[in-house]
DNA sequence: CAGATGACTTGTG
DNA sequence: GCACAAGCCATCT
């Protein structure tokens, strides 16, 4: 059907060269994604805390939206909710697609959570140091 | 321009 | 401990 395009998050013509006053908030998110070590996990919380809008944890999971159309991939599978539960999943390619990369990065997971998250929890706000 | 939605979090009952 | 409601801000309709 006739839907020509505008699917995406509004394609950055000037990118956030010229106005950066929302992609910020995406670069950021997805900087502080790609940084999360190997076999760690963080939140949406944690990173949104560390972008100093905590209060706006539904921002993050809208970048990680926009992170499907990033250019280099991003490590979504590492960011989970707050009670370790692999919400984001059905957002993936596959709903087990997310599962899978997090196994493969050595986190066990089940029934769609991080088994020992608060062990493997990752806080940006730490690794960073702000 | 206004209303609704969303990969969340926290608080109260 | 679970269920419902409010708050947050950007994007979409």
């Amino acid at each position: 059907m006739p839907k020509p395009s505008s699917k995406l998050p509004k394609q950055p013509t000037n990118a956030v060269k010229s106005e950066p006053k929302t992609y910020t908030f995406f670069e950021d998110v997805w900087a502080v994604t790609r940084q999360i070590p190997k076999g760690r996990v963080t939140t949406y919380g944690a990173i949104a805390n560390y972008l100093g809008t905590k209060l706006s944890a539904r921002m993050v999971g809208w970048a990680m939206n926009a992170a499907h159309t990033a250019k280099p991939k991003i490590p979504a599978q590492r960011v989970v909710n707050r009670n370790g539960m692999l919400t984001g999943k059905m957002h993936f390619k596959t709903p087990t697609l997310m599962q899978e990369l997090l196994e493969k990065d050595g986190v066990a997971v089940e029934n769609d959570t991080v088994v020992e998250f608060k062990k493997l929890f990752w806080d940006p706000a730490l690794a960073l140091a702000i």
